[in-house]
DNA sequence: TTGGCTGCAAATATTTTGCACTGGC
DNA sequence: GCCAGTGCAAAATATTTGCAGCCAA
């Protein structure tokens, strides 16, 4: 069973309602690794459904991140990303340029959390790690 | 020479105008590792300085960030938060109950970045790590 | 003296919320 | 049919910007 599956029976299960919109924004979080935005959801659903509204997209991510299947990206000034494939901690590689986030292979983090635990007291539930730079296609074009 | 006065150093050698309000600003920004918000500082500064306003606020921190000498720690729900002591990328650590923010020792990132470098062809510039918990007071008030 | 800086207010951008209507179950 | 979900609009929050007046150099 893929991840769209999953969580449509999560929603299933837990009594909430199952409805178009509501099964676009699960496809749109869950097809692709891309991050996206509550925009760029809100512009690739109105394709299929146009009459689709922002509010909902907002509703539903606050909905699936209240059940923990979201990783969501704040940001200050550019709009927040979500992450519904992976909805744990780990590190992500940001494109100043073209805004794309991508999930870079690296294990040795879970390693720092622990250090860090023992060292100062705190309790750390989680932790967002970010990588600022460049990509290979945004070096090329300049 | 102390943080502050290299600050207003770097001001005058740049030709900008040194202001009470500025001077107060730098004080606060570099005289506690407290990392403030916006408001935290205009709240400071409203003691002394009765008619200093938000917006100037915001503007000596945008003219300190440009010169690259304060690190602006971005929220989206919460306000940012700077870091006018150590400009640099480095690690800190969120009480999520209190907000506050503290420098923990911990030297194995900057090895972290050379690896995601190596990884995937990015050209990394700087990074972003938070460690989100509950600090010892807040534990034991509950 | 002069133009960079300040302070007020308005604008901007993103996300949240209130509420009447609608449609999933 | 009931009430959770939707859609619109308004509110809330944080930060930025425009502009008239002021003051540091």
């Amino acid at each position: 069973m893929d991840r769209y599956d999953y969580l449509v029976n999560r929603l299933k299960e837990l009594n909430h309602r199952i409805t178009p919109q509501r099964l676009a924004i699960l496809k749109i979080l869950t097809s692709s690794d891309s991050h996206p935005s509550a925009e760029m959801i809100y512009d690739q659903i109105k394709a299929e459904f146009p009459f689709t509204s922002f509010a909902t997209v907002y509703k539903t991510i606050a909905l699936i991140k209240e059940l923990g299947e979201v990783l969501e990206l704040e940001f200050s000034n550019d709009s927040n990303r979500y992450d519904g494939r992976r909805p744990y901690s780990h590190p992500h590689l940001i494109c100043t340029s073209c805004k794309k986030i991508l999930d870079p292979d690296l294990d040795s983090v879970n390693h720092l959390q622990k250090e860090i635990v023992k060292e100062t007291g705190f309790t750390v539930t989680n932790h967002r790690l970010d990588f600022f730079g460049i990509c290979p296609e945004c070096q090329k074009n300049r």
